[in-house]
DNA sequence: CGAGCAATTGACCGGCGTCAATGGGCGTGG
DNA sequence: CCACGCCCATTGACGCCGGTCAATTGCTCG
């Protein structure tokens, strides 16, 4: 909230770095040229397999980096909230292994690999945030995965919920530890590597413990430590600063 | 094989950079200190919720990366070969969210940070391999994430010896297509989201397939084109250089 | 040579998948 | 403004993959 009509890259900045930006690493930010562009709900914006030439931010709206099997069962392994730069590693990986689509529609700013390797040279500590932001982005599937491989569905699913409702409240869209969750049951289904039918039946089990409400994509936590006990949620994984507790 | 005998940054950068580095890169890498320590099998190298201030080379032998929920379930989320660098992220993540243990007796170099810093920022194209290195590090736990979400066992069993069979190979380590796995079953079934019983009856099923045979820590693949069919493994991920097809 | 853990196998169980049917929300077109 | 269609949401019945428990047989190492 308090920085929400900020420009998106001292947004990021200020929510994951350990210094406070010069007027001219500033300058250098908001000077990157970026090119808007607004997407609907469902749309793929980069596919497994490209060779991209820029990278983007996420400006509104909610996306998820997927995978598929050639049987094409899909796996989101992480979600992206405004803010975010979700394919910043292509940066240096010429072939994107993951493909990228919005959930919700979404507001995407693009900026060319070229410029963006031209700042990031000539600032070293712009380099090291947006580095740090790729290792924390690396963080959060490697807490997907102890989520996937180690817990029954029901603790996967309130994990889930915790990460997203203090992703997002970190960026001011979780007041009262209320938010929109624009996706899908088989759509979670797909993050949670369950069935749609099973998802249904654990967010029953879920309401019935009186820890959420989920009515209409709109989710409240009503026991967050409840649900927090659940799911063994402990944020340093998201390498948030202090400040941003939901 | 052909730069075992070489520096294991200098081998790094030969499996992963996209150019050759300059005689002045070499000389920077070369004199980097480093402190060489000796680890028996089954060691902690650090901890997670640790805040370390060097980072530290695998010069030789397995170690892996893992965490642990509160009920002690462990989730392997990549193994490392000689030559990864695998807790490089803790040069720009204050806290680590990850423990890191050796599975074979290992060769470790440590590197102070301070120390890499000042030479990636003296060195854009170092800094740019060693980013490119912790991306591809992230890609590999996003295809474990897939493997582990969305394929059954026996077919997530193919696919890490697929990957452990051609990261191996890539460092001389797997002719034939044969190589030294020192991880038990009940650790493959830490890294598989399993148990160790079904790892057992996993293996089994592979070995009576024809595809593979294993024991006594050694694995060799027979039908490699079988493999790979069975896991849908395809190396793109590994982002490795040509050359190295095992 | 004995202790201790890995490997292996069988019997049984349960969480989650599969299949199927019904209801609900919403957009589109008549 | 309503009706239709489509997909999401929800629930029950049933089946199976993989978990649990337990026993036996190796290895490996002190």
């Amino acid at each position: 909230m308090p920085q929400s009509s900020r420009h998106p890259f001292l947004r990021k900045i200020d929510s994951i770095a350990l210094f406070r930006p010069t007027d001219e690493e500033r300058a250098g930010l908001l000077t990157l040229p970026m090119q808007m562009v607004d997407f609907d709900a469902y749309q793929d914006i980069v596919r497994e397999g490209d060779r991209p030439r820029r990278s983007f931010a996420l400006l509104e709206g909610i996306a998820c980096t997927y995978k598929s099997t050639r049987a094409g069962k899909r796996q989101v392994m992480s979600y992206h909230v405004p803010g975010d730069v979700p394919d910043f590693q292509s940066i240096y990986l010429e072939v994107l292994d993951v493909s990228i689509a919005t959930v919700s529609p979404c507001r995407i700013g693009f900026v060319q690999h070229d410029a963006a390797r031209a700042l990031l040279r000539a600032h070293p500590r712009l380099n090291e945030v947006f580095w740090r932001a790729t290792l924390i982005d690396a963080a959060m599937v490697r807490e997907w995965m102890l989520n996937t491989g180690r817990r029954d569905a029901y603790a996967r699913m309130a994990h889930l919920f915790c990460e997203l409702v203090t992703r997002l409240g970190a960026v001011g869209l979780a007041p009262d530890r209320t938010c929109e969750l624009p996706m899908t049951q088989p759509e979670l289904a797909d993050a949670l590597g369950i069935t749609p039918v099973h998802v249904n039946r654990t967010i029953r089990d879920l309401k019935a413990a009186g820890l959420i409400t989920l009515r209409s994509r709109r989710l409240t936590v009503h026991d967050w430590d409840g649900l927090m006990s659940v799911a063994e949620f402990d944020p340093t994984y998201l390498h948030l600063r202090d400040r941003d507790a939901p």
